[in-house]
Formats: C-alpha cells, structure tokens, sequence
DNA sequence: ACCTCGACGTTATACGTAACACTTCGGCAG
DNA sequence: CTGCCGAAGTGTTACGTATAACGTCGAGGT
C-alpha cells in the first residue's frame, strides 16, 4: 500500500493518514479528534479511521501540545514514593489520569534533603497543572510563583495563595484513637511524633491534646523522630526508660514510628498489648505484617490522589473542585488492650 | 478567582527575549542552546543571558520536542510502585535522569490485573526509550513491537528482540541463602515462592535447587503465593501443618512472604529462628521492622534504576550498554539460626 | 588590489497538529 | 432566477524551537 521510499519507516503523521484516505490532512485531524461531531460524513470519517489504523497512525503529542498550548500533564509532588502511602496516592491519581488522557509525572518534593534541582526549571514549561502533598511552607512558595493550577493535599486549607484542597480528616482520626485508648482505661500516654514539620502532623498533635484535655486526668509526653523504624525505636526507647511513671500507650504518628516502638518496647521486655499499647497511623502494609498487627487509622490513600486529580481537572475545566475532607476510619486490631493500671 | 487569561503575562518565548536583547530569535537559541560555544561573542551572550533571566524565559519543551524529534523522556514500567523494591528502582532511574535533563515517566506493567489501556497508546509518540522491569513475556512483546530503545531490568538476558540489559546477580543471592541455612545444619526446607512468573523468580527456585542439589541430603518443597503478607502466611500455614517431618527452614522469594511465614510460624507456636528459621529477600525496610529482624538479601535497587538509565542513555548516544551484572548481598539478622535437629 | 577566511549574526524553514476562514454545491424559499 | 443556507470539505496559518544556509565585515596573505 505504502509507496514511501525512505528506508526507515518514519512514524506516519496525519498527513500520511490524509494521503491514504483520499482526504485533506485538515479532515483527518477533524475525524480523529472526535470533536465536531458533524463536521465529517460518516462515511469519509471511516475511510479515515480506517486508513489510520492501516498506518499505525499516532498523534504526535509535542505537536499536539505546541498547537494547543496544553500537555495533558500533571506534576504531582511528593515526598518519597518509598513511602508506601504516597505510592498510593500516586496510583490513585495516575489511574483517574488516565481515564481522562492525562498523564502524571512525579518529583520528590524539597524536603529539606531533596534534589536542589527546580521542578518547575525542567518541567514546568510541559505541565498543565501541580499537584502537591505535604509541603513545608516554603516550597509552597516556589509552587505558587509557577502560577500554574494547583491542587494541595493534606495540607493546610488556611494556607495562602490560591489553591483547591483536598484534605484528610486526620483530626478526626486522631480523635477516634485518642478516644479508644481512652476507653481502655489508658491514662499516661507517650506521643511518638513525626520530626517533619507539615501540617499533617501538626494537626495530629492539636487533636491528640485536645481530646486528652477534654479527658481531664490524662497526660502525655511527646518525643519526635523521623520517620523510619530505627529512629522511631531509638525514640520510643529513651522515652520509655526515664524513670517515674511509664506510658501504658504510645500513640505514633505514622504505622513506622508504631514499628519501632512495638521494638522499643520488645527490647525493653515490655509485651504488646498487655503492657503497652500502640497505635499507628496510615494503615500501611506494614500495619498486618507486624506481631500484634497495629490498630490503626486507615487512610484512603487511592482515594486522596483520584480526587486531588479530580480537583485539578476540575479547576482546569473551570469547574469549581469540590472541597469537601476525606473519612478516616480506625481499624482496632492486636496491639491495644485495656491498660495494665485499669486492670490493677 | 481570576478569570481573565489573555491580559495575564503569557509566557515569554525566545522571540520575546531575542527582543529585549536585540538580537534574533536564532541567537537566543544559539546562546541558550550551550551548544556551538564560538558562535556569539561573549557580550552578546552575556545580553541574551541577562535578558532570559529578566524575562523569567522557559523554553517551550512541546516546540522543542517537535523540533528535535526526541522528548529526552524515558517510560519505566514496573508492576508497581506499591512495592518499596521498585519504588526505589524509580527513584535511582529518575535520579540519574535527572542529571542528564532527562524525564522518567512511570507505566504499571500489564502483569495480569493491570490496566488494559496500551502504555504506547499515550506515551509513546513521546518518549525516547523504555525502561521495564520484570515483564512476562507476552507483555514484552509489545514493547517490541514499540521498537523504541529498550533496556530490561532483571529479566531473562536470553530474552528475544534487542535490548540491553541489568540484571542483578539473584542465583548468587539464593546461593548465599542457602549455603548459609546448610552451614547452620539445616537440611529440610520450605520454598515460600512467588506466584509472579517472571525470570527473576524462576531464576530463585533453579538456584536454591541447585545449591540444595551439591548438598545431597537436604530436601525441599514448594508452596507459591501472591506477593503479600496474608496469602504469604496462609500458605506457609498450611503448608507447615503438613504432617511429617516439619521443614526447619523457610527460604522465601521476598521480604514480605517472609513476614507471611513468621506470622505464619507464630500461629502455630514455632519460635523463629529457634524452631524455625526464615530467611527473606530484597531487604526491604520490612526487613528490619520484623522482630526477629529478616536475614535476607540485600539487592541495590537504586543501582538497579540507575544502571538502566544509564544504559538508555548509552544507547541513545549511540554507546555500547555496559551489561555486567549487579553484586547482590547476604544479610544475616535475627531470623536465622542453627537447625534443632542438629543441634538434638 | 584581490581573494580568502573566520567571527558573528541573521533569515528562512520545517517539525505535526488544530482550528479558523473559506469554497463548493445542491436544495429551497421568495 | 436570485439569494441564502447548511453540509462537507479544503487551504492556510500559527504554535516556539533548532539549525542549515546565507550575509557582512574587517584582518591577513600574496
């Protein structure tokens, strides 16, 4: 069929596609694209599917992107996709993506200790919207001064700049844990807090104290580590080893801290859950591999990234995003039981 | 919000700054470009500079894409990110991508349950070459059939069709396992395998058979299971319940079917290493999350990304692939220790 | 004085697509 | 018969970039 003459099949354009259909490249661009139902008779318009097919015909994308001034192109940035949670956003997001053609292209955000490199220095120019997860304020910044279309999540709905939210009720969460021990009798509690300083653990802290307060008579100690197991066991042994009253729970921010300290307290010959309880945070794969398994908070993490995505298209449609929080759900399983103290 | 779009400050191009700096438009992209160092006089340069950065200029990479013909964007399929393993393959190819402006755009294998939709159908037209990493082979074959430069990550090196390949050295690592278990007296073992059927499992089963084999009196059987901690432990359960001679050693294709089995091993009274001892791979930071703490196999998955991009990158230059493979690493924790039957 | 040549720029062009503006043509009301 | 309309296409243009091809100008060789 072909009667080209280079050596290499070169990728077919929409010309070719014209060429072999019979029709102007300006048809098949009209037929292809879908829009302008009427535009096209049907008849022709099969003619030119058919000859697309025949060729192997793909749109060239950078061609399409530098007519239309668009990409089909979110960023989303996130901290460490070796963090299971935020791969789980990413594929929650990616799949939503896809079902509207879009793609999603990741950068680990500047933590502190992230890449120097801007995202926006090689990216930028080829995004049609951000979507961000857990910033530090100040990398906030620089996402705004993109002034492209920008999606947060779990981040503070205060924040400034212009921005649709799409959050967690991690308040809430934290609530119905606080509340839970509580109802086991548990009275002096140990905070194993993130060291990371974004609201998303800001707000753990507030509605752990503020539930404990209502109690009255409860107290807690909060001691911060980074998120990874060993840190989180160096924390949770130390603070546990001060002399006076020890914690008869330890309420972590995250299911890793809750690893460590279900190791703390291993090596301190403390058993879970009949001498100390701990809950984690996240519901990570990691929360059912443990012995006990971690009573938790489950956190919809697919869910954060289909509607964080949802927001973006939204807001790029000129839509408004919905705003409304995501429900967090405490999953009690083996390592929390009635306080040792209550029991006595 | 702000409705108005046109007499918001469009992005400048390199006309706009050819302008300010009064100079053509193919001086800028002389200038910018880095390439062809003698061809504007360094004060000239110096304008063209100073006025891009006043300008805050981004060359457009859509325009530049459809110039070039190449988008210095690379795919990395992998069955998912979900899995900390390639998780961070992903972040060592993007890492190193990095570093060469290149992109890494993530695709979830089609291992079965993945999406249907045709990775090549969206990104193709975009991309300069693929990474994929543990491909069945019906999968692989469409990459093929994309023919775009094609790097495998710890796939069959037999494999069909052209492609460079890194492979990390699994049949040492099983190796290690194993003559490990032999040295602490061990001679009845449970295989916990992978039910994925992909190269680098295959290659585990061969190598502990192997190595079982030189040792004459040791016997093995083996149980499959999906990836994950529940079916991981509900088939070491059953298969631990067998009556008979009870294994002494589980040897695992996983950190996270280890944790299956000591959870397994935990319901039904057997003290880990103890009674039995389990050994993993991967080291995942399950690894050490576990009490007792997973000997396994350390493999550098970051190496793994970066020595795959580098390899497309290699081979987009023309450059012969570098194709050794990458050293793997016993790690002996808290899981393993002498056979009871040897020491009765 | 003539030619050459290198240094420094500029002009022009092509990449593949989407969509605006235009043509062609048969039908149909006035 | 004229004028108008909608249907069905086509011609053309612009998006922003990289680079091939082409000036221009003064220095240096012969």
């Amino acid at each position: 069929m072909t009667s080209a003459q280079q050596p290499v099949p070169a990728r077919p354009t929409s010309r070719d596609v014209a060429r072999a259909a019979g029709v102007s490249q300006a048809t098949v661009s009209l037929v292809l694209g879908g829009k302008w139902p009427g535009r096209v008779s049907e008849v022709t318009a099969q003619r030119v599917r058919e000859a697309a097919v025949e060729l192997g015909y793909r749109p060239n994308l950078a061609a399409r992107s530098l007519r239309l001034g668009r990409t089909r192109t979110a960023l989303l940035v996130v901290p460490a996709l070796t963090n299971e949670f935020f791969a789980r956003v990413y594929a929650g997001a990616a799949a939503l993506a896809a079902e509207h053609d879009f793609g999603v292209v990741l950068y680990p955000s500047p933590d502190g200790t992230g890449p120097a490199r801007d995202p926006f220095a090689s990216a930028r120019a080829a995004l049609d919207g951000v979507i961000a997860s857990s910033m530090a304020a100040d990398a906030l910044d620089a996402l705004h001064g993109a002034d492209l279309p920008l999606v947060m999540l779990d981040s503070d709905p205060s924040g400034t700049g212009p921005a649709a939210h799409v959050n967690l009720d991690i308040a809430d969460g934290m609530r119905q844990v606080t509340d839970h021990l509580l109802g086991l009798g548990h009275r002096r509690f140990l905070h194993l807090a993130s060291a990371v300083d974004t609201w998303t653990f800001a707000v753990r802290a507030e509605a752990l104290h503020d539930a404990l307060g209502a109690a009255g008579d409860a107290t807690v100690r909060t001691v911060r580590a980074p998120l990874d197991v060993g840190a989180g066991r160096e924390a949770a042994e130390q603070a546990l080893a001060v002399a006076g009253e020890r914690p008869t729970a330890i309420v972590c921010d995250d299911d890793i801290l809750a690893a460590g300290a279900c190791k703390a307290a291993r090596r301190l010959g403390l058993r879970v859950p009949d001498e100390l309880s701990v809950t984690g945070f996240d519901d990570l794969a990691l929360a059912t591999a443990l012995e006990p398994e971690l009573t938790t908070v489950r956190l919809p993490a697919e869910q954060v990234g289909e509607r964080g995505m949802e927001a973006l298209l939204a807001v790029l449609d000129g839509r408004p995003a919905e705003q409304g929080g995501l429900p967090v759900e405490l999953v009690v399983r083996g390592s929390t039981a009635p306080s040792p103290t209550a029991r006595a």
